[in-house]
RNA sequence: GCCGAAGUAGCUCAGUGGUAGAGCAACGGUUUCGUAAACCGUCGGUCGUGGGUUCGAGUCCCACCUUCGGCUCCA
């Protein structure tokens, strides 16, 4: 690293730097501060706030006369670019706090000052600042030697943040900007970002008949049909995973009293985030969570050791005020349903509950193609309870971990106040990484609503709860695996499994025929029943991203039989009509990833051989 | 909530103060076809909503609604 090794820094300051030597992010942070020289030079006046490297890029935050347009961000760009062509080194220099105050006051740089202010002043220690070009910025460093060390880069957009991320301060201007070592990295990143737009959920969802949005319920969506055969696909399965688990469904109602949020601690600490009503004489809130509610449940009758563990999975619709700026289609919701899944169990059966609930996220996941991935978030600084109680409570954790053979990542700090909990990752198919269930360990609830057990001593013990939801809530799961698969579901999963395509309309009545054959197999099938050709039926077919096209004409007729061709595009003929059914009822049972467009690197066989229509070929 | 941007036919978009347009979709007719778009024709718009400026507003101004990007990555 540049930087010198004997300068004293406050631990706080070794753990921001810890990490911050990755050559690519040093490359980003100075790419950092050539935008920002480029940005100084056509807005003088600007104020610096902080320009770090991130995930795939930088930032740079300045406070500026007037909001960016994207024609400025092409001037700042090719001023940036002039600064890579003339290849200036970066040089580093150091002053004492005071020098540096005075230095950076003298330059009306308030918010660098601000920084510096914050820096202890005791034990002293150097203040760095980099300059390059002429111009100069308070910076830790390391940076690249110099400018022309820059790898191939693009400014993005520009957009208001809130100085230090706080509403109350002042609002900068960020301009976001990426930056890779080749041209082909970023070539690639630049396809995933465009990629990503064409699977926008938005666009796709309305495309394929999924789901819209209206004004007049807004952050909201309106299920169509098929969309609904969507989420009755993914509720179904999800609701198998529970069973197997040994999960009861209950149900619970939407309008809740305050007596009870009150209780919950939700009218304290969530209230800002509820839709409350005033119903008659009562307040009444739109419920958010639903634990309370089960909570309710337990307690209708005296529990036994014997009762325990109680396995509930309530799918009932929730209400949460969001923030409107928040709000984001299917991934930011206002109302929401979540697979929700709460356990009341005995403290000595926490561990085998945990190892359960990880289980269940593994196999719930599985027929996407996803692999979860697992962090461990442990008690932060201000923290409810004993050091005995988070070591008790996290090791439980960690041993459900270690006994299901997971790795896992620790979040350090990164627990509720009053309990450790598991998070879960999963990673889609253009490499972004989501949030999903979070396996959280409560011994709060319990406690506020006073639960219990009979113990076989006969004592009253105090159950443990444990709350998760796997795919966190369908509208959110939804818009995932819509980009995710980009619209093209498995045979298991899409909304119309199989279009029967009738060449000319004397074969309607054997469509009809195959349609009802499919239909008592439960395949999801509709016919195309247009006066078009058959190639625009096929061609509306693939574009709604059907799995199986089945062309019924004069000969598959006459041999009751049906020609499969798939959405990846295989196809055959005279495949005989009952085996055919029996085919897709065994794929869509065992939910299999099918059918999948093979990767184009992997060309192998014949032409025939890859034309070959599914059936072998899996 | 805050900052910025956007909203024109079902969809994608053109229209920079002077008569609202195109393609696709839809609808009607013809066509009945063997693996990704047949042909001909017709319909379709309170230009997000409300107010204002103007002889005249899709276009300029104000307010509101909705949507999009960001406000989490900390020298």
């Amino acid at each position: 690293m540049a930087i010198d090794s004997d300068e004293v820094r406050s631990r706080a300051d070794e753990l921001l730097d810890a990490g911050a030597h990755d050559p690519l992010d040093t490359m980003r942070h100075s790419a950092a501060h050539v935008m920002a020289s480029s940005v100084m030079q056509l807005f003088p006046e600007a104020r610096l706030g902080i320009g770090p490297a991130i995930k795939d890029g930088f930032y740079y935050d300045f406070e500026l006369p007037r909001p960016l347009t994207p024609a400025d961000l092409e001037a700042i760009e090719a001023k940036m670019r002039e600064q890579v062509a003339a290849d200036v080194p970066f040089e580093r220099s150091e002053l004492s706090r005071d020098e540096a105050l005075a230095e950076l006051e003298h330059s009306g740089q308030p918010f660098k000052v601000e920084i510096v202010r914050e820096l202890p002043a005791d034990p002293p220690q150097v203040i760095s600042f980099y300059r390059h070009d002429g111009f100069v910025d308070l910076c830790r460093g390391p940076h690249v030697p110099s400018t022309g060390r820059l790898g191939p880069f693009k400014l993005l957009n520009s957009a208001a943040a809130y100085w230090r991320g706080d509403e109350t301060r002042p609002m900068l201007q960020r301009i976001y900007g990426t930056a890779w070592d080749t041209q082909a990295d970023l070539d690639r990143y630049l396809w995933r970002l465009e990629e990503a737009k064409k699977r926008d959920h938005r666009k796709l969802g309305r495309e394929l008949d999924l789901f819209t949005f209206h004004p007049e319920s807004p952050a909201a969506p309106f299920w169509h049909p098929r969309g609904m055969a969507l989420w009755r696909a993914l509720e179904a399965w999800s609701l198998e995973v529970r069973r197997d688990g040994g999960f009861a469904e209950v149900r619970t109602p939407s309008l809740v009293r305050r007596e009870l949020w009150q209780q919950s601690g939700h009218w304290d600490l969530y209230q800002d985030n509820m839709f409350v009503l005033d119903a008659d004489e009562h307040v009444a809130g739109l419920k958010p969570m639903n634990c309370p509610e089960e909570i309710l449940v337990y307690k209708t009758r005296a529990r036994s050791y014997r009762d325990l563990p109680m396995r509930f999975a309530d799918y009932s619709t929730l209400f949460r005020k969001e923030r409107t700026g928040a709000l984001a289609g299917l991934f930011r919701v206002r109302q929401l349903t979540q697979d929700d899944s709460h356990v009341f169990c005995r403290e000595d059966q926490v561990a085998d509950e945990l190892r359960l609930a990880l289980n269940l996220v593994q196999r719930q996941f599985a027929p996407f193609g996803f692999l979860p991935t697992f962090k461990l978030a442990t008690r932060p600084e201000k923290k409810l309870g004993s050091d005995e109680f988070w070591d008790m409570a996290e090791g439980r954790l960690r041993e459900a971990l270690d006994a299901e053979a997971l790795a896992y990542q620790l979040d350090p700090g990164g627990a509720a106040f009053y309990a450790p909990k598991v998070d879960v990752f999963i990673e889609d198919a253009l490499g972004r990484e989501w949030q999903m269930a979070t396996i959280q360990l409560d011994y709060q609830l319990p406690q506020r609503f006073d639960l219990e057990y009979r113990s076989g001593e006969g004592h009253f013990e105090r159950p443990v709860m444990i709350h998760y939801a796997i795919y966190g809530t369908f509208e959110r799961f939804t818009g995932i695996i819509v980009e995710h698969f980009a619209g093209a579901f498995p045979l298991w999963l899409a909304p119309v499994q199989v279009m029967v395509v009738p060449i000319a309309d004397r074969h309607l009545e054997y469509a009809s025929e195959v349609r009802e054959a499919l239909d008592a197999a439960g395949i999801r099938a509709e016919i195309d029943d247009r006066s078009e050709r058959m190639q625009a039926k096929l061609r509306d077919a693939q574009e709604q991203q059907i799995p199986v096209m089945l062309v019924v004409g004069d000969r598959d007729q006459e041999a009751r039989a049906v020609s499969p061709r798939l959405r990846t595009g295989a196809s055959s003929q005279g495949v005989p009509l009952e085996e055919f059914v029996q085919e897709l009822g065994r794929r869509v049972a065992s939910r299999e990833l099918w059918p999948r467009a093979e990767p184009a690197s992997e060309e192998a066989g014949s032409p025939s051989e890859q034309r070959e229509a599914s059936t072998a070929a899996s």
